[in-house]
DNA sequence: TCTTTATATGAATAAATATTCATATGAAGT
DNA sequence: ACTTCATATGAATATTTATTCATATAAAGA
């Protein structure tokens, strides 16, 4: 890993550490939509789907394309899929429960 | 995607999106080492360590092993080794300049 | 058993992030 | 130009997470 490989890991990691997003994502990976499209789905505001689309565009792990009123953010598949594949592996391979990675609580 | 793996994605990135959590793995990239090695190298406090690879062991990112008195840390590359390579391959393909990604940097 | 060394843990504080609400922008139609 | 609909933004607050310092545990040797 190079050094500035961290630094873009860290940026990467942030955007998708978080429940909204990964929530977000999950559904663009599905297929491309409008942002109150999301918020319907998502069941949350129009303006906290913004708000986390937003670092998601400016690291390109979306992308945005204009329709009209509308906005239509589509997902990085060539990104996302292998990283989803991997953490995937990684689920069946050491957290065959699905939550034994969490030691604290079958100890 | 399945439903579940949304909460597990979740655990995994929000264990990774940390400096000093990833600048321990790629220490442990290069070789398994004891925290105060880990310590030494990156000039952080014994304690910081420890608390930083907790959460890394309780997902099996890194294992343990005893030796004496020392806790020697281990990276999962198995797991580790696809997921960098993909965010190397997201960093060549859409943050040429390594940081092109910061949109608001260059507007 | 006492001491030393290595590591882990707890609890307080500090720092970073997320969420909400109000409001701004901007496109399309009337 | 005015209205409506879709989205973005700003700023305040709430929440989460990291960091530090003091201390506990635990292994090994004297």
């Amino acid at each position: 890993m190079k050094k500035s490989l961290t630094t873009i890991c860290y940026r990467f990691f942030t955007n998708l550490a978080n429940p909204t997003r990964l929530a977000a994502l999950e559904q663009l990976m599905i297929k491309p939509m409008s942002v109150s499209e999301l918020a319907q789905i998502l069941n949350q505001e129009q303006s906290m789907i913004s708000h986390n689309l937003k670092p998601l565009l400016q690291c390109n792990i979306v992308t945005i394309q204009k329709k009209g009123k509308q906005r239509i953010y589509t997902a990085n598949k060539q990104t996302l899929t292998p990283i989803f594949t991997a953490i995937e592996n990684h689920a069946q391979n050491f957290c065959p429960t699905g939550g034994a990675c969490l030691k604290e609580e079958n100890p």
